[in-house]
RNA sequence: GGCCCCGUCGUCUAGCCAGGUCUAGGACACCGGCCUUUCAAGCCGGCAACACGGGUUCAAAUCCCGUCGGGGUCACCA
C-alpha cells in the first residue's frame, strides 16, 4: 500500500480482419478505463501480422468506431508516439532481431517439416488417441543440417522449443493463480517460411518495447499466455501483469459471441427486434444494408442507427463488471473513477440486446432537447428531408425541435426520427397506410361526414390559434355538440393528416403541420374516401 | 480427446475471499393492473435463482472433496 503504483500502460490491439464487434469494444473499454482511471496511458496498436487476412477497408472503421465511442488513445498508428510505429506490419525488423535472439539462446529452432509431414504426424497421434506434440524430426541442429534440408527443397519456419516438463505458473489479476504444464504446449511457429512473423512473437516484443504494464484481454487468450511467457522469459523481458476477461457470449447461450452467426441470432426475439428497427431506419434512408457492418454484433450498427455512445459504454461496462448491488448508471467519469479489475467477473456474460436497448432508452430520455435535435439532423439530411442542418433560431430548427419534443420517448435511437416522415413530406405526397385508412376512414359510416365537419371547424380557427391546447379544446367542443365519442373523430383525423394510425399526440401533430397543411391533408383524405366509395 | 477456465432468477449481477444480518437484494425481460386519442412512456404490483451429492460446523450460496454441466483452446489466425 505504501508503494506508489506505476502509472499503467495498457493497449488494445485489434487486427484489421473485420469490423469492431461488441466483445472487442468491451475489451477496449476495460483497458481504457483501467489505464485512464489511474493516470496511465492507453495505446492503440494494430496487430496486422497476417497480410493474408488483413482487410484494408477495416482499418479506418476501427479507428472511427473507437473515436465515436470516445475511447481516445494516447499513442497509436494515426497519432504516433514514442514507440512508433504502431502497426505491426511496420515493425518487422524488431521482430526479426527477437527471432534471432531466440535462436541464439536455444529457445527456438529452424524446422524443415512440410505441412504434409506435420499432418501425418498429427493424424497418427489421433489414431492412437495420444496427445500430439511435434517430434522435432525435421529440426535443424546445425548449419550443415540446414543446408542439407534446403538442398532437398525444404523451407524453414522457426519454432519455439518449448520445455518438456515443469509447470508454467502465473498470477492472473482476474482468475488468480493459473498453472499449466509445459508439456502440453506445442512448439509454436513464430516465423513463417517467407520470413514474416506470427502474432505471439510480435505481441510479446511489442508489449515489452511499448512498456505495456497490464495485458487485459479476452479469455480466449488465456491459453496463449504460457507460450508468450516462454518467449518473454527467453528474451529476458520482465513479465507484464495479465488479466483475462471472460468472453462475451451469445444472447441466451454460453457460446462465444460471433459476428458470423447473424442468421442464427436473428432467431432470438430481442436480437431480431433491434435488428429490425435498425432495418426500418436504413429503409427510410434508402440505404442498402451491408451485411458486414449492419449487424448488432458489430459496433457500426449502433453508430449508423443513432445510438448514444454513452449508452453503449454504460451497457458494456456492466458486462462482466459491477460496482455494487445497485448502481447501474455510469457516466464516463463515473466509470473511470470506479472501475477496477478486482470486480471483474470470472464467468462469461451473455450479450442481451433488450438490456442494451433499455440503457439506450434511459440515456436518451436524459438528453437535453438540443442534443437530441443535433443527433437527429444527420438522419433527416441523409433521408433528403431537410437540405442541411439548420442553425438555432431558424424556423426549421424550431420546427424540428418541436417535433423531437413532442415525439418524446418515441425516439429511442436518433434514427427513429424517420418514422415521422409524413411531417417532412408534401401534403399530396406522404403515403397512406391502406389498413389504417380502411379502418378509420372507409369502414366507419360516419367518418367522412365527421371529418368534413371538423375541417370546417378548423377553417374557422385563425392561424395564430392553431396550437395544441386550443385544438384540443375545439375538438372536445365538437365532440360534445355532436354527442359522439372522441374516438370517432380523433382517429379519422390522425389517419387523414399523417397517413397512419400511430404517432405522437394528435393536437401536437396538427400544430406542427399548421393550419394550411392540416386542411390540405384532410381535403386530400376526403377526396380519397370519395374515390373509394365511387369505385365500390 | 488433452490442457485450461467457468457454474446465483430467462439475462446482467450483489452476496462468496474474512460462514450467521440471505424466508438470497437490484436491474432488464416477462406477466397483471392503473393512466390513456393511437403508439410509446410513466406509475403500481407479481413471477422467478444458490447445478447436484457428500463433508466440516451450533450454523454453508459462502469453506473442503467429488460428480455433473457449460465453455475456451489446441493453425505457417489474432
Amino acid at each position: 500500500m505504501s508503494q506508489i503504483a506505476p502509472r499503467p500502460r495498457t493497449r488494445f490491439a485489434p487486427s484489421p480482419t473485420g469490423y469492431l464487434h461488441i466483445g472487442g469494444v468491451r475489451t477496449a473499454l476495460f483497458n481504457w478505463l483501467f489505464a485512464k482511471g489511474r493516470g496511465g496511458q492507453f495505446i492503440l496498436r494494430i496487430d496486422d501480422t497476417d497480410q493474408q487476412r488483413n482487410v484494408q477497408e477495416a482499418y479506418e472503421p476501427i479507428l472511427e468506431g473507437m473515436r465515436w465511442l470516445g475511447l481516445d488513445w494516447d499513442e497509436g498508428p494515426d497519432v504516433g508516439g514514442p514507440y512508433a510505429p504502431y502497426r505491426q506490419s511496420q515493425r518487422t525488423e524488431l521482430y526479426q532481431q527477437a527471432v534471432q535472439k531466440l535462436l541464439e539462446v536455444g529457445a527456438a529452432y529452424w524446422d524443415y517439416a512440410t505441412p504434409e509431414e506435420l499432418a501425418q504426424e498429427r493424424e497418427a497421434a489421433q489414431r492412437e488417441k495420444r496427445p500430439w506434440r511435434y517430434s522435432r524430426r525435421w529440426m535443424a541442429t546445425s548449419e550443415e543440417q540446414r543446408r542439407r534440408f534446403q538442398a532437398q527443397g525444404r523451407q524453414a519456419v522457426v519454432r519455439l522449443k518449448m520445455p518438456e516438463d515443469g509447470t508454467c505458473v502465473f498470477e492472473d489479476l482476474i482468475r488468480g493463480r493459473v498453472e499449466v504444464p509445459w508439456a502440453g504446449e506445442q512448439d509454436h511457429v513464430i516465423q513463417r517460411a517467407d520470413g514474416s512473423v506470427l502474432y505471439h512473437l510480435a505481441s510479446v516484443v511489442d508489449d515489452y518495447q511499448m512498456r505495456i504494464t497490464h495485458i487485459i484481454r479476452a479469455e480466449e487468450h488465456l491459453s496463449n499466455t504460457t507460450r508468450q511467457i516462454f518467449i518473454a522469459q527467453a528474451l529476458g523481458y520482465p513479465l507484464p501483469q495479465f488479466a483475462h476477461l471472460p468472453y462475451v457470449a451469445e444472447p441466451g447461450s454460453r457460446n462465444k459471441l460471433s459476428k458470423r452467426k447473424l442468421k442464427k441470432y436473428l432467431n432470438q426475439p430481442d436480437f431480431r427486434k433491434i435488428y429490425e428497427s435498425g432495418l426500418r431506419i436504413m429503409e427510410a434512408l434508402g440505404q442498402a444494408v451491408d451485411p458486414e457492418t449492419f449487424n448488432p454484433v458489430v459496433i457500426q450498427f449502433y453508430k449508423d442507427t443513432g445510438y448514444l455512445p454513452e449508452a453503449l459504454l454504460n451497457y458494456l461496462v456492466l458486462l462482466g463488471w459491477s460496482l455494487d448491488d445497485r448502481t447501474e448508471h455510469f457516466t464516463r467519469e463515473e466509470m473511470l473513477r470506479h472501475f477496477s479489475l478486482q470486480r471483474v467477473n470470472r464467468a462469461p456474460a451473455s450479450f442481451d440486446p433488450a438490456k442494451l436497448q433499455a440503457f439506450q432508452q434511459r440515456w436518451m430520455q436524459q438528453q437535453p432537447l438540443e442534443r437530441k435535435v443535433q443527433l437527429v439532423f444527420p438522419f433527416l439530411e441523409e433521408a433528403g428531408w431537410i437540405p442541411q442542418a439548420p442553425a438555432p433560431g431558424e424556423p426549421l430548427h424550431r420546427r424540428i425541435e418541436q417535433i423531437v419534443q413532442y415525439a418524446g420517448d418515441r425516439i429511442t435511437v436518433a434514427g427513429d426520427i424517420l418514422q415521422f416522415g409524413y411531417l417532412f413530406q408534401g401534403d399530396q405526397e406522404f403515403p397512406y397506410n391502406e389498413k389504417d385508412f380502411q379502418k378509420r376512414l372507409l369502414k366507419p359510416p360516419e367518418a367522412r361526414e365527421l371529418l368534413a365537419a371538423f375541417a370546417g371547424e378548423l377553417e374557422q380557427l385563425p392561424p395564430e390559434q392553431f396550437h395544441a391546447a386550443r385544438l384540443e379544446e375545439r375538438m372536445k367542443q365538437f365532440v360534445e355538440e355532436r354527442g359522439i365519442k372522441i374516438g370517432q373523430i380523433i382517429h379519422a383525423v390522425r389517419v387523414a393528416v399523417t397517413g397512419q394510425g400511430v404517432g405522437f399526440g394528435l393536437f401536437e401533430t396538427l400544430e406542427v403541420l399548421g393550419r394550411d397543411s392540416t386542411l390540405a391533408r384532410i381535403r386530400r383524405a376526403l377526396r380519397r374516401v370519395e374515390q373509394h366509395q365511387a369505385a365500390s
